[in-house]
DNA sequence: CGGAATCCAAAGGGATACTG
DNA sequence: CAGTATCCCTTTGGATTCCG
């Protein structure tokens, strides 16, 4: 197995991956990552572990059943580890992985354009439904 | 009204607005953010101005109505502008604006992310699946 | 060509009850 | 505490038709 410079596996991803198009599985992955609480969940978890309880208090208004869905989601894909202790009560702490910790700057930075530009789509919608 | 530094107004906003607050507006603009197609659309449009069938060939899978919804949304929140060419039959062009340019780096790293890591994905789904 | 409008099936997601 | 399971309402979104 020959080994590749990273420009050659950047180029290899290139021509396999592409969101672009339909059927790619690139396309399902960013459509995850499209996901309403992944980003969320990523970002508050941003500190170090959090159990479930305490995840579910950061991201206000996610429901149960919501916040065990994206967990799995993310615990499949390797972007969350978790940790059971065998206590009684059991208690659950979840953690980013490496992987999950690569893309946490990301979806920070989108998340912070949203704070930050606020204001600016408020005013264009106004304008908008004031011409319409 | 007293001049504020750039340091002023991220605080400012930074006091308003939080996405992990249920209720607030940046909240849901971050759910558009997190649109199925919003991000596709506005990286489409990263070469210059489209078409509307230029777009829909662009953004494979999307259907006529999911982005005329999805470009009616980008345009009131101010992302994108909208041309019409009264000819026959009518022309429209859609292109970013300075504001949706501003989202264009962030929305294409993520998409970034999700090609080139899409082996670590698939390897640790089916890490999961076999462990289950 | 670039939509708007309608219909309808499928998926999303909340509330509740129950369990180890 | 941290879930799973079920019910059921709401939203999403594709297919189709029609229009300027």
């Amino acid at each position: 197995m020959p080994t590749m410079t990273a420009a050659e596996r950047r180029e290899r991803d290139r021509q396999e991956f592409n969101v672009f198009l339909a059927t790619c599985p690139s396309r399902q992955l960013l459509d995850r990552l499209s996901d309403k609480w992944v980003g969320l969940v990523i970002c508050a978890l941003q500190p170090g572990s959090l159990r479930f309880s305490e995840l579910a208090r950061a991201v206000a208004g996610v429901s149960q059943k919501m916040l065990t869905q994206t967990l799995r989601s993310l615990e499949r894909d390797g972007l969350v580890e978790r940790e059971v202790t065998p206590s009684v009560p059991v208690r659950v702490d979840y953690r980013l992985t490496d992987l999950g910790r690569s893309l946490l700057p990301l979806m920070a930075a989108v998340q912070d354009w949203a704070e930050h530009h606020m204001r600016e789509v408020t005013a264009a919608r106004e304008e908008y439904d004031r011409a319409s």
